[in-house]
DNA sequence: CTGAAAGCGCTTACAG
DNA sequence: CTGAAAGCGCTTACAG
C-alpha cells in the first residue's frame, strides 16, 4: 500500500508537507502542492484512517445503534442520518440489538473503541445503566424516540398524534374505541400513546373498558392476536373501532377482522401509527400518521454533527408529525 | 482514555504481557493474567481499534455497499449480514449509493482507506471500471445479486424464478401475459427475468406482444404508468395477466387496475418478485417469489469470513427461491 | 514466562 | 514556506 512516506519520496517533499497539502493545514506554496496533487491522484493514495484516527482521535465514524434493522422505521431513520452523514464525509457503523436492551450497552463501549466520533442510538427505553453508559463514554450523543434526561433527544410527540388520532374516530361518532399498544417499558409507544388514548377517551367522557385493550409486541402476528383476543372479550361490547398503536399492529388486527367477516369501516374502523410504504396500498388503505422518518435522520445527522463539533445543542427537539386520513375510518 | 499503559502500570507489568493476556498470544502465567483481567475489567478498558488496525492491518470492521437501504431487498440483506458478522465480532461500515453506480468504486477506495477487512456489494450492474476497482482494492470481496467475473458472487436464480412465475400463469389458463420489467443495464432483475419470461412463452408456442410489455424503475409508481401504459397500448388485445418482476411494480399494477374497475385475478391477474412483508396482506395478496434475503445475508457474511481467512471459496453460488401461490392469480 | 524496542502511518508543535 | 522529531496505542519478533 502506499503511504503518506512513498509520496513524499516521489515528491520530493517531506511527509510533513504531504500531510499540510492534503489537510490544508499550514502554508504550501502552490508550486509544491500541486506536484504532490498530481502525484496523489496518479497513485490513488488514500490516507490511512487508522494512522489518522489514532493521531487525531477524529475518525470521521459515526455509530448508529439499532433495536432492529429491518424495521421499516429503523431504515429509514438511517436512510436519513447516512444521507446527511455521507454529505459530509462521515460513514455510519452499525448496530443492531435485536431488541435486547443489554446490549445498547455493550455497543456504547464497543463504538467507543472504535473511535467513533459520535453516537446516535433508536431508543426504545430508558435506564439509569443506560444513561450512565451514555455519560461515562463522554462521545456526543443523540437519541431518537425516547427522550432521555440530560441527553440530546428527538421525539416524536406521541401524545398529540395520539391524541389526535382518538379525537379523530370520536369526531366520526365512535364511542367505544378498542386499543392495541406494546409494553410499558417502551416510555414512548407503550406509555404517552396509551396515555393520550385514555386521556381523551376520558376528556370526552367516553368509558376505556379493559376488556378493549389489548398488547402487542409491534409484529403484525401480535396485532393479529390481540384483535381477537378483543373480540373474545367484548361479547355484546364490542368495539366499533380500534387505534392500534403501530401501522403493522394494525395491520394484523385487519387481517383478523376480515377472517372473521367484518367489514372495514363500516363495521369497524382501525388506524396505526407509522405511515409504512404499503399502508397506502391495503385495502382498505389505512389511516395513520407519518412521522417523517426521513427527515428525523437527517436532522439527527445534522444535530450530532453539531454537537461534535461543539456547537451549542438544545436538550430536546419536539418533532412534527401528520395525520393521513384514508379509507379505514 | 486508559490506554494499555496504564494497565500495564496498574497491574506492575509490561505492555507486551497486557497485550499477550487480552489476545490469548504467547505464554502469561495465570497469575499475572487474573491480576491484568481484573483490572481491565474493573478499568472497563478497551483495547483502541485504531492502533491496533494500524498495527496489524486488520479491523474487524466489513463494508457494506448498497443501492439504496430504504429497500425492503436491501434492509433484509443487512440484517442477515450483519447478524452473522456481528456474532464474529465484526461491525458494518454502512455506504448507500443512492443508485448512482460511479459511487460504488469511490466507496471501494473509501472502505479501503478505512481498511475494512472485506466488503459486500450488493450489485445493480456490472461494468470494467468497477471490475477493476475492485481488483485493485486487493480486499476480500463479495458480490449479492449480480455475477461478476472473477468475483466471488451469490446470485438469485432469476431465470428460473421467472420462468417458474410464466410457467405457472400459463397452466392457470393465460394465453396473453404482460410484463413489467427494469432496464437491461441491471443484468440480473433486467436481463434474466425478461428473457425467462421470452424464452418461457415462445416454448409454449405463444406470442409477445410489444404492447404488452413496459419498462419501470422499480417504484410503485413506475408499476402503476406502465400498466396504465400497457392497457392502453393494447386496447382490444389486453393481456389477462400481468407479470411485474417485483413486487413493488405489481402493487402499483394493482393499483391503477383497480382504479380502472379490473378485479383481480378475475379480470386480471398479476404476480410479482420479492416477498415483501405486506404482499401478504394486500387484497388479494399477491403471488410472489421468496428470495430468502436474510439467509442470503448471513450467508454472504459467513462467505467473505472465510474469504477474509484465507479459505477456499467458489466463485459462485446460485441461491434458492421458493414460489408463493396467493390469491392474486 | 516476561520485557525492551521497533514500527504501523499519520499530524503537529517547534524551529528555522 | 519547509522539515526533523515526537508521539498517538497497539503488536510482534527477538532476546533472555
Amino acid at each position: 500500500m502506499t503511504t503518506i512516506n512513498d509520496i513524499a519520496k516521489m515528491a520530493e517533499v517531506s511527509r510533513t508537507t504531504v500531510s499540510r497539502a492534503l489537510n490544508n493545514s499550514g502554508y504550501v506554496s502552490e508550486d509544491v502542492r500541486k506536484r504532490i496533487m498530481k502525484i496523489v491522484e496518479e497513485t490513488g493514495y488514500m490516507p490511512s484512517q487508522s494512522a489518522k484516527s489514532l493521531r487525531t482521535k477524529r475518525s470521521g465514524v459515526v455509530g448508529v445503534i439499532l433495536p432492529r434493522l429491518s424495521t421499516e422505521t429503523s431504515s429509514r431513520v438511517v436512510s436519513g442520518i447516512n444521507d446527511f452523514l455521507a454529505k459530509n464525509g462521515y460513514q455510519i457503523l452499525l448496530t443492531d440489538t435485536e431488541l435486547d436492551s443489554d446490549k445498547e450497552i455493550d455497543y456504547i463501549r464497543l463504538l467507543k473503541s472504535r473511535h467513533v466520533d459520535g453516537i446516535i442510538l433508536l431508543a426504545t427505553n430508558v435506564n439509569d445503566r443506560l444513561l450512565k453508559a451514555i455519560h461515562d463514554s463522554g462521545i456526543p450523543f443523540l437519541s431518537i424516540g425516547q427522550e432521555l434526561p440530560g441527553i440530546t433527544s428527538l421525539v416524536y410527540d406521541d401524545y398529540h398524534a395520539a391524541s389526535d388520532l382518538t379525537n379523530m374516530l370520536i369526531h366520526k361518532g365512535h364511542e367505544k374505541i378498542g386499543f392495541i399498544g406494546v409494553t410499558k417499558e417502551d416510555p414512548a409507544v407503550g406509555q404517552l400513546r396509551s396515555k393520550a388514548y385514555k386521556d381523551t377517551m376520558e376528556k370526552r367522557g367516553l368509558p376505556v373498558k379493559d376488556h378493549w385493550i389489548g398488547e402487542g409486541d409491534f409484529s403484525i402476528e401480535s396485532g393479529y392476536e390481540q384483535m381477537k383476543r378483543i373480540l373474545k372479550n367484548s361479547q355484546g361490547d364490542v368495539p366499533t373501532a380500534v387505534f392500534a398503536v403501530t401501522d403493522r399492529m394494525a395491520i394484523g388486527a385487519i387481517e383478523y377482522l376480515k377472517e372473521q367477516g367484518y367489514r372495514i369501516p363500516e363495521d369497524m374502523a382501525v388506524v396505526g401509527i407509522g405511515a409504512s410504504a404499503m399502508s397506502k396500498y391495503l385495502t382498505p388503505s389505512l389511516t395513520t400518521v407519518d412521522y417523517f422518518n426521513e427527515d428525523v435522520g437527517q436532522k439527527a445527522g445534522s444535530l450530532l454533527l453539531d454537537k461534535i463539533n461543539n456547537k451549542k445543542v438544545e436538550k430536546k427537539f419536539e418533532l412534527t408529525y401528520r395525520l393521513i386520513l384514508r379509507d379505514s375510518v
